[in-house]
RNA sequence: GCAGGGGUAGCCAAGCACGGAAAAGGCGCAGGACUUAGGAUCCUGUUCUUAGUGAUACAAGGGUUCAAAUCCCUUCCCCUGCACCA
């Protein structure tokens, strides 16, 4: 056989040719329409990718050769400013970046180009069809590519909203997102898609209190209001600069990082004069809830960077609080330098507020001694502070000088101590972020009050409730996901649809200086597909794409003949596009990575049933586990992984298919390894080379025992085969045929098998079950073995039946095999003889009556016993009779009684005999083969004696 | 914290929803065959013990049962996702 590269694209040619790859309507067909959730472009893809593609082509081409016409669109998503971003990169000519390109095959003269973040878009588009989709072999059907920023597809994304604001499912309120001043709301996460910096920040709430001094406030930010009957002092850092503002008619006194990030968050934000930090020192304000006058202290942990710079003292609770109070008395020298008297400082003294089991009345001075801080800046304050919060939040209780919150769980006591003091206007609520976070494009990211933004209401309740019972009638794998997707449906709340900005993606109907953000509009994308056809051959164009247009083709709304008139689209295609989406939708499955469980299915599901009939709702969810690097996972962005038009070249396509089919189930994450890979690879050149074999041999035998077991033990497979696959168990399937299919066939011919028409047939059933998964090879041998047509358009036949004692038979003859071989090697003897004996009758006689009393019901020990010894025959070997009696039934009840029952219906003396060649020459020795009712067979050591039904006596000299 | 998953040979990994001789299959390793056009192929073995037997063994410990990797409880240890990111 030729080349791996030359047998892909000759296959590849010959399946396009017959148009294998274009799903078109076939009235009275059943169709199966399947897709993968489409990636985003943001770069080169890498190996890992490929897997979960793999599975839906596979699943696909099995679908296909069961009786269906199967539908495999594919398409990409590039709403976002991952082009943009990319463009500028090359704009600015960033080197790591355009090595990266270039690295990955980007032809220098296109870089020009890139600076057009559409064409960045086109140019990736471009390669993920034909160097990763196409180059794979997979019957997509390329016509109906779509992409989220084609006009066409925005048209569709725009109906889909005007959708969702007829069933009342939009809504607007304030929201607090982190943002960049250039390009609005980003996404914080650990992938840091939308950042360049800050993946692992979280927004983080603040409570602001207010401390009067005279006639401003001092504000002090903390994430432990229930903490407030505790303060008794405030902290300011005399080395900072800090600023008035004016808020309302209140003036404030606040960090300048504070004041900016403020004036994001709350409106009228007007920056007075600075006042230097250390001029607040020895102040007394008034602090909140408990009305006391506290003193301003001096702080070198206050960081103006968090919160507002300036924070209230809980010295029994805060583990900084503690050690920098304890600092300040200890060194007298700087209250002296700020000008503090010592009566002032001895007067702060800790108050003990909450109770945590295993910590005693001050849990920061506990947690500070245990574990062994001793002044303030010790960079395991933070780990001391963490600890501390989390256990008084969950195990603490508050003590009973905390007025109205006494006996209060802090849980409880939080949320209510923060409360009040927003209604009694001493606090407010702040938002900041847990780190620094920078935008793509360089610029900090800031959370920003955003007044009108809009949501997608998934939190209603009757939504909520339709599309979890849907779920019920739904095929989800792996089965946890079909478990908690119900868990994650109800956990779902309103979802920020839109931001503004600059953005790739669909205008907001509703309003158009929005932007529809890259989730949102990829909810019900899959119907997509079916339109897109028509919209990419020109029959229709998205002038043409009205409301009324979706209304009529997706919902069946309104009259075929005004729908053509008002829109402009000949009435025939119109009804073209509505018959394609009665016939295909609903989907059958979508295939997702892990990722998308809490994120796109939810969402996915939640827009199918708020807007499509019962009958256009999906049928099937698939999530795929990750390829992972050696560490840490395979990342787009960070590279590092194998490109995938090298790893094509290196290892070949349907290796890499068959590795990803197999080397775990789908429902696990996988580290990548080449050498893996290339194992995958030799088991295909192993196969290859055996069916060659097998289709090049001479010679020509006629139908033995071994041809019987063969075509038993292929439809076996078969019938386990499309049990796997009713569960879309790829690697099941994979195990079968590319290991226990080999396995079987190499032992046919090592039995001697060599029937040209059983071997025919055996390939008919097996070529055929390798084409889903490696379709070139299958392809390949398919047409030498002069089979008619392609194999990929071919239907699997129906698995015909199992011969039970077929196989028991030859399993017997393993048996044998096997134990001569153990007793040789525990031996370490070369016997140049083999005696075996096979079972007194007698013996068979006991099985078959405990076998026969077992099927009654109504086998133990001392019943067949007794039953035995009424046997005349039977009665004069007493003791050996009872003894095996005992023997056979504990066997009995173990095992089936399917068996047991070729067990005793074999005749193992004949069956010795047959395979007597075959075990002479496979053992080294002459094989003599003796009954042991026979009188006269040779028994030196009397071994006969240990003969059982299934185990013959073995004797080796 | 919330939600969920898992611990099976040197390694990867089936089996567990529905209890019925545990170790499918692969990799690795060790012998042997064939022979070095190869990242080969074929055979055998791979917990201990042993004339093919027997004994131990599915994180640890309890329980239910004639029977437990599988069901229940306790403990220990790992992992995943958590929102505007396909």
């Amino acid at each position: 056989m030729s080349g791996f590269e030359e047998i892909e694209k000759k296959w590849q040619a010959e399946w396009s040719e017959k148009g294998l790859d274009r799903a078109d309507r076939i009235s009275g067909r059943p169709k199966f329409m399947i897709i993968f959730a489409y990636p985003g472009v943001t770069g080169f893809l890498h190996v890992g990718h490929l897997r979960g593609y793999t599975y839906t082509d596979a699943i696909g081409r099995y679908k296909r050769m069961t009786g269906y016409n199967v539908m495999f669109p594919v398409g990409t998503h590039a709403t976002g400013n991952g082009a943009i971003t990319l463009a500028s990169r090359v704009a600015n000519k960033d080197l790591d970046f355009i090595d990266y390109l270039t690295r990955n095959g980007c032809p220098e003269e296109k870089l020009e180009e890139l600076k057009d973040p559409m064409k960045a878009v086109d140019f990736f588009n471009t390669i993920y069809v034909n160097e990763y989709w196409k180059r794979f072999g997979f019957l997509a059907d390329w016509r109906r590519f779509t992409c989220t920023v084609h006009p066409d597809y925005g048209k569709f994304i725009q109906w889909q909203f005007k959708k969702l604001n007829e069933c009342d499912l939009l809504m607007q309120k304030p929201y607090y997102s982190p943002a960049c001043p250039v390009h609005g709301p980003v996404a914080i996460d650990a992938s840091e898609t939308d950042i360049s910096k800050g993946g692992s920040a979280e927004v983080q709430e603040y409570t602001l209190l207010k401390f009067r001094h005279g006639d401003e406030y001092l504000i002090a930010a903390t994430l432990r209001p229930e903490t407030v009957y505790g303060q008794v002092c405030f902290w300011v850092n005399p080395d900072v600069q800090y600023t008035r503002i004016k808020k309302g008619n209140e003036t404030w006194i606040v960090s300048k990082e504070a004041a900016e990030k403020l004036q994001l968050q709350v409106d009228g934000i007007t920056v007075l004069s600075p006042i230097a930090g250390k001029d607040m020192i020895g102040w007394m304000c008034k602090a909140p809830m408990i009305h006391k006058d506290v003193p301003v202290l001096p702080a070198s942990f206050s960081d103006p960077n968090v919160g507002s710079g300036m924070v209230t003292s809980v010295p029994s609770d805060a583990p900084d609080d503690w050690i920098s109070l304890e600092a300040l008395k200890k060194d007298r020298a700087v209250a002296k330098k700020y000008g503090l008297s010592e009566t002032l400082i001895d007067s702060v003294v800790p108050i003990s507020i909450i109770s945590i089991e295993g910590y005693g009345d001050f849990p920061a001075e506990d947690i500070i001694l245990s574990m062994g801080i001793d002044q303030p800046g010790d960079p395991r304050l933070d780990e001391a502070k963490k600890q501390v919060y989390k256990d008084g939040y969950h195990m603490g209780r508050m003590k009973d000088i905390c007025g109205p919150f006494s006996g209060m769980r802090v849980e409880e006591a939080k949320d209510k101590m923060k409360q009040a003091m927003i209604d009694s206007g001493e606090a407010e609520v702040f938002y900041d972020l847990t780190e620094e976070v920078v935008c793509r494009c360089g610029m900090p990211v800031r959370v920003k009050r955003i007044d009108d933004q809009w949501f997608i209401d998934y939190g209603n309740e009757e939504l909520t409730e339709r599309t979890s019972e849907h779920c019920r009638h739904m095929e989800i794998y792996p089965p946890e996901f079909n478990e908690n997707v119900h868990t994650t449906l109800r956990w779902f709340r309103e979802r920020a649809c839109v931001r503004q900005g600059n953005w790739l993606g669909t205008r907001f109907p509703v309003d158009e200086k929005w932007i529809i953000e890259a989730i949102s509009d990829s909810t019900l994308y899959p119907l997509y597909y079916i339109i897109s056809l028509y919209a990419n051959d020109g029959r229709i164009s998205p002038d043409n794409m009205t409301e009324e247009f979706f209304d009529h083709v997706a919902l069946g709304k309104g009259d075929a003949e005004e729908v053509s008139k008002n829109t402009g689209i000949p009435k025939d295609v119109l009804d073209d596009i509505r018959e394609d989406i009665k016939y295909w939708y609903p989907l059958d499955i979508n295939l997702g990575g892990k990722e998308h469980m809490t994120v796109h299915f939810p969402v996915f599901l939640f827009n199918h049933r708020a807007i499509l009939p019962d009958n256009m709702q999906p049928k099937g969810i698939l999530v795929n586990w990750y390829i992972t690097g050696k560490k840490n996972k395979i990342s787009k962005s960070k590279g590092g992984a194998q490109p995938i038009p090298g790893a094509v070249e290196q290892f070949g396509v349907d290796p890499l298919r068959l590795y990803y089919a197999h080397v775990a189930s789908m429902f696990v994450d996988v580290e990548w390894s080449e050498d893996n890979v290339m194992t995958y690879r030799q088991r295909l050149d192993r196969i290859i080379g055996t069916v060659e074999e097998l289709l090049t041999s001479e010679e020509a035998g006629g139908k033995k025992e071994i041809d019987e077991w063969l075509i038993s033990r292929f439809n076996g497979h078969s019938a386990s085969i499309e049990a796997a696959m009713e569960k879309y168990d790829l690697r099941q399937m994979a195990t079968a045929v590319y290991f226990e299919m080999l396995n079987d066939i190499k032992w046919y011919g090592r039995r001697g098998g060599n029937c040209k028409e059983t071997v025919t047939e055996a390939l008919r059933m097996w070529i055929p079950l390798m084409a889903p998964v490696t379709p070139h090879i299958a392809e390949e041998l398919w047409s030498a073995a002069g089979f008619e047509g392609l194999v990929s358009s071919s239907q699997l036949p129906a698995a015909g039946p199992v011969s039970g004692a077929a196989e028991y038979r030859e399993e017997f003859v393993r048996e044998v095999m096997s134990d001569v071989i153990q007793i040789k090697k525990v031996t370490s003897a070369t016997p140049k003889k083999i005696f075996l004996y096979t079972t007194p009758s007698w013996r068979s006689d006991v099985m078959r009556m405990g076998l026969e009393m077992m099927e009654a019901g109504a086998l133990d020990i001392p019943s067949l016993t007794k039953k035995c010894m009424a046997d005349e025959n039977l009665r004069k070997n007493g003791k050996a009779v009872s003894e095996f009696v005992k023997k056979a039934v504990t066997d009995l009840t173990r095992s089936s009684s399917e068996s047991k029952k070729y067990l005793i219906e074999t005749d193992e003396y004949s069956l010795l005999i047959s395979a007597k060649g075959f075990l002479t020459e496979e053992l080294g020795a002459d094989v003599e083969v003796f009954s042991s009712d026979d009188p006269d067979a040779y028994d030196p050591h009397n071994k006969s004696k240990a003969a059982v039904p299934g185990r013959p006596a073995i004797y080796l000299e």
